[in-house]
DNA sequence: CTTGACCTTCCAGCTACTGGAGCCCTTAGA
DNA sequence: TCTAAGGGCTCCAGTAGCTGGAAGGTCAAG
């Protein structure tokens, strides 16, 4: 199966499929020609790591994660504590962004938003500002 | 003002603030002996930097609130418009975060996390999982 | 005179791709 | 049989915003 194909089916584009394959999460077979081609359990790796990608797992969890998959004898543990982790690292995100929404509401808020120039945000920003 | 002191004062690291130099956001002088000199103009522009940026502004932004403060005949809309493109972007990447918590809460909440190979997780991320 | 803490420049690397150039291969149509 | 379109291939460079490190210059203290 041409990449093309297994672009369709995995919805990666082929730039990052073959991207995968240069950092060795994938190794298609090759054809004749030299285009690579895609089994089906390729493909079945790919969706894997489509998924994983798409759940914020960084490529260095996802590599992680495709041994634990491949791995029959692997310990749940092992899997729960990158989901854990990537779930802390998820709050601790969602916490500073909230953090900056408060602040920078409070201060969209108190701009007049018109053609003088006097503006809070700026006051904030030059360290004058309503924050303390 | 040497780049160590300047560092300090701003809370920057010597090397963003040679990056910034890089970039065109600031412009110091130079001694003699070819350091880099920093008056307290240069100092209050690094700290709006350091203040900009530590509100989620990305460089670009920050050059132009800048070039904004300089401008005295600014209209405080023009502020406002970055501030509230920027409060837009943290909100869609914060309902996408929270859309991933829950996911990943999810499967992790499902998972026995013990020494036994099945798991919920790794399910999800093969296709055969809870989440439809 | 030496030591150590500074400072300088330049180059490489990080994440996870993405775009583009220049080329080859295959297939359908004129 | 020629040609054009639409794949595919490799390799190089660029994105954001720094960060680390090497190799060297400068300065003040002891």
């Amino acid at each position: 199966m041409n990449i093309g194909i297994a672009s369709e089916k995995t919805g990666l584009p082929s730039k990052t499929i073959r991207y995968y394959e240069d950092i060795g999460l994938v190794r298609p077979a090759r054809t004749d020609n030299g285009y690579r081609d895609y089994s089906a359990s390729d493909i079945h790796r790919l969706k894997f790591l489509q998924r994983s990608r798409s759940l914020g797992f960084s490529v260095d969890e996802c590599r992680q994660l495709l041994s634990l998959y491949q791995d029959r004898a692997r310990d749940s543990a092992d899997v729960k504590a990158i989901a854990e982790a990537r779930l802390v690292e998820i709050d601790r995100k969602i916490a500073e962004l909230n953090g900056l929404r408060h602040l920078l509401h409070h201060l969209v808020e108190h701009c007049h938003g018109n053609d003088r120039p006097d503006c809070p945000i700026i006051d904030e920003l030059a360290g004058e500002g309503l924050v303390q």
